[in-house]
DNA sequence: TATAAAATTGTAATAGTTACAAATTTGTAA
DNA sequence: TTACAAATTTGTAACTATTACAATTTTATA
């Protein structure tokens, strides 16, 4: 059950701890792009002494790792994503949900850039969901 | 001097204060995405008075009549433009810079991300820019 | 099982932004 | 012009997300 995020960080020689665990496996469950807040909420259900200071410092260590991503594309709080492959967001102004769009991007060359090295692309999606336009219409 | 910007303002039966034209020329004479602390610490040397809500305020009402944007590259604050056709951004993660990538973006069809309605695009690349590239090699 | 290094916890501090009420300014119409 | 209502500015306080830090606990290793 734990197995798969053990042998991930075990892979990238993090310690173990089971709220770095927990933490792994719940952005690998939750794909919603959750908020650290959101992550120690719910984890503080089943480990009542859970720290927010454990939470963010495991997002952390986990980010660094390049084991997930976060996004800024709500500009008020980090969100984070258990996918790292590059793919886009779109914000929904409305109903506030984050939504993966599968596209790559055209433009990671260095030479694109005017020949600065590029080591992470967002592209990021602002507007109106596709059923939030469905329930205005209704 | 200061016409063009009373200019944009009345366009956009936006009321003219001398505040809401400063914040908007310094945008325009500062294109480097700027903070909103920066145009304040900025604009306060020649009129003391300024109140950092201010600034706010404007930069608030200037961006939802979309005479400027606001990006979310850095995570931590926004940082503003007086660019408002759609192009893209780099920061690099040495000296903090933040440049303009003039690119435009093939996926703000409506029907390429899923049916949403798409009303802002932000591109953002982060890594290492060309002159930091250059002195690391020094 | 002992131990050093690292992680967790709880609390306090920080930074960016927003809320709010009183004072001032703006646009407009008499 | 002047008068006035509506909107804006100001100063301060509150709020939220995140980071700093020291004491306690846990982890990995021998
Ligand atoms: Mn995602
Ligand atoms: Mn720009
Ligand atoms: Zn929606
Ligand atoms: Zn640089």
């Amino acid at each position: 059950m734990m197995e798969q995020y053990v042998k991930i960080l075990k892979e990238h020689a993090i310690k173990i701890t089971p709220q770095r665990l927990e933490v792994l496996k719940y952005l690998d469950t939750h794909r919603n792009h959750p908020t650290a807040y959101e992550i120690y909420e719910a984890l503080k259900k089943d480990n009542p002494s859970l720290s927010k200071t454990t939470v963010y410092n495991s997002l952390e260590v986990l980010q660094r790792h390049d084991i997930i991503h976060s996004l800024t594309i709500s500009g008020s709080e980090l969100r984070y994503d258990f996918r790292t492959e590059v793919h886009h967001h779109f914000l929904c102004r409305k109903c506030g949900k984050i939504i993966d769009i599968d596209v790559g991007c055209p433009y990671m060359d260095e030479f694109l850039n005017g020949g600065h090295r590029v080591e992470e692309v967002h592209g990021y999606f602002k507007g109106i969901c596709k059923e939030c336009l469905k329930k205005k219409g209704e």
